[in-house]
RNA sequence: CGGGGCGUAGCGCAGCUUGGUUAGCGCGCUUGGUUCGGGACCAAGAGGUCGGAGGUUCAAAUCCUCUCGCCCCGACCA
């Protein structure tokens, strides 16, 4: 079937894929503009696939130890100030309060663009020894970075997110904490939103603002950027040191804590669209999906009543186990229906028309597949529990051949550049660990470091760039 | 924040160069009817003072100034 034959609404991935990411986002239904530049409104379409997303990261903080808690939108400016990196980092994209009602403040408040400074202060109060350590808090938050250029979902001015912070006793137990939340990202990123990842360290260059270093995960988008779909920073004691988080030690020394903040956010969304989608639209993993199968009723006049029955009749069933939505609209056609709902990218569609009924069976379609299936009633239950499985497996597996076929070598720097400019996706080459080979590479070809692995590379090789030796071999990419 | 493009009905656009009837078209929307297995058809309707402010003029969607927003390309950032 040609691709594009249904769409109508959309721009051609291939052609214009900006365009195209926009046109899904509002097409589908996700967001939509608002009267305040790069503020989104999240539709309940969309804010449905995120409270999905939410369920499914949540459950995994969670379940390694971590609890939520809420800290102000707020943030005083005295106290933001108070790590010098942080604030030089964060400080073009803070919005300031600066009066409350009528009445200027005495000392402006920032609206926090992240909660380090906020929770930093808060834990120097609430920890004293030891014992009271290991913190660990997440928060589901909103946050505000005055962006100059803004997108939906990949950067907006607002934007929602969870951040965990937690304070160790010691550096080991600190790093351990950061480690793990890569991988509960990891799990979280594959498993659910069924988008692999490349995972490492940032160079000092693409840290977070104050942080000792700081693990990220990367995904390939549709158009060959990367996306950075989320972060976990060691922030050593550097936060610790700024807002005073002290404790006495078993050997009744006082010390330092050592602090970790982490964070996904709404750029996921983002993510899933430009990983999964098609020029049909939307596709979305059946585990964050907030209609996992929609049915639509082929009416007729004669058999139009047993047709909506019977369809009522597989929701009840279905919908035990599934996220099920019954398009029974009375003013739109099936071809209309299916082509809205592929557009909004629900995994399975469900057929029934009284070909069926009399058959006793189903016409099911498969958004990643797009075929028509016949089954017969008795395994509707059976089979769809099987496709939803095996989609989701789909998706990630579609995605991983994708990632692995844009993942290149090359020692020769004209070459990087030509791959950077027409094929993009990941360019693993080695670099000599001088900043200044990484800003010429960024002016020659708008790649930076995505990460540098975690485990160390055997061979030696030359740096991409000036040539010198060197055992880091990383992962470049032009970044979205 | 620099360069470019665009704002006219819910969406997509025409009209602007060369100011002048009641601002058009397609889709969508409403009502009624016929339809319905891949974006149905017929009929009758509703809906806009042309992004906003100011100016020029007898007269402004059209010309001028300012401003806001969106998109693309850079710089910056999750």
């Amino acid at each position: 079937m040609d691709e594009t034959k249904f769409v109508k609404e959309i721009a051609s991935k291939e052609e214009a894929f900006s365009q195209w990411y926009i046109d899904v986002v509002k097409k589908a239904d996700l967001a939509d503009y608002t009267p305040v530049k790069g503020c989104m409104v999240i539709k309940p379409y969309g804010y449905a696939l995120w409270e999905n997303m939410q369920q499914c990261l949540d459950r995994r903080i969670k379940a390694t130890g971590h609890k939520n808690a809420y800290f102000p939108l707020f943030i005083p400016e005295s106290l933001l100030k108070k790590e010098a990196e942080h604030v030089e980092g964060f400080a073009p994209e803070v919005a300031w309060v600066t009066h409350g009602g009528n009445q200027k403040l005495e000392e402006r408040l920032a609206v926090r663009p992240t909660s380090e400074a906020i929770i930093g202060s808060l834990y120097s109060k609430w920890i004293r020894s030891w014992r009271d350590l290991p913190v660990l808090i997440n928060q589901w938050a909103n946050i505000v970075r005055w962006e100059k250029v803004t997108r939906p979902f990949l950067r907006t001015t607002e934007f929602l997110w969870q951040e965990g912070h937690t304070a160790h006793k010691n550096q080991e137990e600190a790093e351990e904490e950061t480690l793990k939340i890569l991988t509960v990202y990891k799990d979280y990123i594959e498993q659910d939103l069924a988008i692999p990842v490349i995972i490492g360290r940032k160079s000092n260059n693409e840290k977070f603002a104050g942080a000792m270093h700081t693990y990220t995960l990367e995904a390939l988008m549709g158009d060959g950027k990367i996306l950075q779909a989320g972060t976990s920073h060691n922030l050593g004691q550097n936060f610790a040191k700024a807002f005073d988080i002290r404790f006495l030690d078993e050997n009744q020394q006082e010390q330092f804590a050592w602090t970790t903040s982490w964070g996904t956010s709404t750029r996921l969304v983002g993510g899933i669209i430009m990983v999964h989608g098609d020029e049909r639209g939307l596709k979305l993993p059946p585990k964050v999906a907030s209609v996992q199968m929609v049915i639509v009723p082929i009416f007729f006049d004669t058999s139009k009543q047993e047709v909506m029955e019977k369809a009522r009749e597989y929701k009840s069933l279905l919908e035990k186990k599934f996220k099920v939505e019954l398009d029974d609209r009375d003013s739109y056609t099936p071809g209309w229906k299916f082509n809205e709902w592929e557009m909004k990218g629900v995994p399975v569609r469900l057929e029934i028309g009284p070909r069926d009924l009399a058959q006793n069976q189903v016409v099911a379609v498969r958004r990643d597949k797009g075929n028509k299936v016949i089954i017969s009633e008795k395994e509707v239950e059976s089979t769809l529990e099987k496709w939803m499985a095996d989609i989701q497996n789909n998706l990630f597996l579609q995605a991983r051949s994708r990632l692995e076929e844009n993942i290149r070598f090359t020692d020769n720097y004209e070459s990087f550049k030509e791959i950077m400019e027409e094929k993009r996706g990941f360019i693993k080459a080695f670099w000599c660990g001088n900043e200044k080979c990484e800003d010429q590479i960024k002016k020659d070809s708008k790649a930076t470091i995505r990460c540098i692995p975690l485990e160390e590379h055997k061979e030696k090789g030359k740096c991409i760039f000036c040539g010198e030796e060197s055992s880091s071999l990383v992962y470049f990419g032009r970044a979205y």
